[in-house]
DNA sequence: GTGATTGCAAATCTTTTGCACTAAA
DNA sequence: TTTAGTGCAAAAGATTTGCAATCAC
């Protein structure tokens, strides 16, 4: 297992022509190793070195935008003031759980937006986002 | 005009059990009078400045907040680390263009997502956001 | 009066930046 | 080499907080 999500980690980020240094091959293995997930930089960076990896948090900024722009992971904007970085980069929306913080996948298929409008003059659609807002029963 | 946008601010505060002070009387005619609109805390600082009206940072702040929760205005998350309020608080979605920054208001009846998905055990939905991320065309 | 509200400045929190140092190719 | 990437510490923003002063009722 671990050669092998090396290895992945490795053909990933050379198909996204970021050279594989120590740091983003470690943090590239963190974020596919452990199936779909959300995480803050914040998190990430206390796992990574929770799991012995020396990694400042400025490189963990770094690379979760690199990963990002690369398409590696996905960003969710759910509250000001905090980024969630989504390793499920297929077509997807999600539910939010603004008491505790949750953040979770809806699959593709399960919701769909009919009949999107024209966007404003000038402008061509890049990307739906649907956040469906949760909170728990009765409160 | 003035007066009677007066009275619909302090209408409005009152109903929403908000001491109508100084400010939140001043703030919420900003608000109101202007149509609808998408304001920063800054912007709405900056507003209440340039209209004479003496306001700390702190209280825009605090006022937003109020107001949001009071349901006056719409607390909208499209960047990390920047809130938009909209005074439209009806059932409605956004427009968002990363590239200028500009919010812009999707009416409620152009975009409708059919088959909400089920939220997860023990929570019931509150809201639901759709965000269709715009960018100029051919960037 | 009395309790809610405000202002101010400091604190907090997330994210970004500048620059010398290190490592990949 | 040589150029990209990293660490650190400082800076930059946005937002919150604590507390004394002020205002609505």
């Amino acid at each position: 297992m671990t050669t092998s999500a090396t290895t992945l980690a490795l053909r990933r980020l050379r198909a996204a022509n970021l050279r594989p240094t120590r740091q983003r091959v470690a943090l590239a293995r963190l974020l596919l190793e452990s199936g779909e997930r959300h995480v803050t930089a914040e998190q990430l960076h206390g796992e990574a070195l929770a799991a012995g990896i020396r990694v400042s948090l400025a490189t963990i900024y770094n690379s979760l935008h690199q990963f990002t722009d690369s398409g590696l992971l996905h960003e969710v904007v759910v509250e000001p003031g905090r980024s969630y970085f989504d390793t499920n980069t297929s077509d997807h929306h999600h539910f939010f759980c603004e008491v505790t913080g949750k953040l979770q996948d809806i699959p593709g298929e399960d919701l769909t937006v009919t009949s999107l409008p024209m966007p404003p003059p000038g402008t061509e659609i890049s990307r739906v986002d649907v956040i469906i807002r949760v909170r728990p029963e009765g409160a």
